[in-house]
DNA sequence: AAATCAAATGAATACTTATTCATTGTGAAT
DNA sequence: ATTCACAATGAATAAGTATTCATTTGATTT
């Protein structure tokens, strides 16, 4: 862990900290860039300079700001990605009732990973993957979003809007994998649908599944 | 495992045959070993040299047998993943009731990934690659699953099992996202746990949903 | 203008690895 | 026994690439 990591999250201060602000910037710049790189081919098949290049520095200058390549990804998860995640909590303490909670955690989900895309792709491929480099990370997240979906579980089950004999561990997996599944057809489609269109269609069969009523 | 050991084992065939059987057996070996190094290290960390040696042949026997190393995937794909994906056909056509075609076609999916990890887990990671070395392949057998799904919803629709206003490119997404989810989470973990147990209350959340039901 | 110093550079290093191919091994045919 | 036809070998080749570090740049201070 290097000392401009937390330069990021102390980077408001605009007093004479000019240096710093661009120190700043040269790392977002840098992580930015990376992402797009990934996004596009891959973590293992994308190359230092390739990324150097992207971002318009000296390849010597990704080790300023990450202690190697690896760092990156790491540094990506540990902040944007996370970052993201904590929407989705704020999204969820929106409401009271649990069929809105899930809602907004559905739309807010597909929201944010449609709005980046790069972020999206990275994301998707990596946690996927068997050896996971940000293998820490992933699992917190991952944790987040389990018992956000824990939360709307046991408050709809208290407001008798979703069924008490319910296997929550699965419920879970069934409810992130859709998404995820949605999300992976759309970025590997030509994506000119929208994707926030899809989360009403989905929270409607998450609810009332595909049986007929009777 | 050594090469000798298989000699031993089909040396008896002494007909004109012997070379071909030989060539299918290397073939078959090389892929087995191959597999089971990239779903331990993931395709690109693999070397051939690692595969050569897990297969316990020379480097350069597996050029005599593949392409190139991307070869090996295309070829993984092209036969033993979609030699699965036609046994899941074959489930479904067994049964005329909707709901069983489904139960059939989840159990056999699930039966079959838990079957053998090894396929499972570089099936799992090359399908949501960003870059997909077998494009090709994993098109056809997404198309292959999306149109079994098809069938059953029309089925379930006719004999008013399943709902009418279903969006059914979304039931598709919904049903292989989560039967993937729950894969996904199962190879992560340290897999003592019975995978097609989770068939059936995968399914019953599928038609019932997790609502209540008034 | 000279000195200072951190930031940035990019060529050089050290290493890894896919692929080739001259050589060797093997069993069948003559 | 000798030749023949391939299968198999693995050392050598040719590329590629993460990381380092001696040098340069440019801004700020003295």
């Amino acid at each position: 862990m290097n000392t401009h990591s937390f330069l990021v999250l102390f980077g408001r201060d605009r007093r004479s900290k000019i240096n710093r602000k661009e120190k700043n910037n040269k790392y977002h710049l840098i992580l930015e860039a990376a992402v797009k790189v990934f996004a596009r081919q891959g973590f293992y098949q994308s190359t230092v300079a390739q990324i150097a290049r992207e971002a318009g520095v000296a390849d010597g200058t990704i080790y300023l700001y990450f202690k190697n390549k690896d760092d990156i990804l790491v540094q990506f998860f540990s902040y944007r990605t996370k970052q993201v995640f904590e929407r989705f909590r704020a999204e969820v303490n929106k409401s009271d009732n649990s069929l809105d909670k899930l809602r907004n955690l559905i739309r807010r989900h597909l929201t944010e990973f449609q709005r980046d895309r790069d972020m999206a792709v990275v994301y998707q491929v990596e946690t996927h993957q068997n050896s996971r480099l940000a293998e820490d990370q992933i699992r917190e997240m991952s944790q987040m979003y389990q018992d956000l979906v824990s939360e709307i579980v046991e408050t709809g089950q208290q407001e008798d809007s979703i069924r008490k004999d319910l296997y929550v561990g699965l419920v879970k997996r069934f409810i992130l994998g859709a998404v995820d599944e949605v999300i992976n057809t759309w970025l590997h489609s030509d994506k000119n649908y929208d994707l926030v269109s899809m989360a009403d269609p989905l929270v409607d069969l998450f609810v009332r599944g595909i049986g007929s009523p009777d």
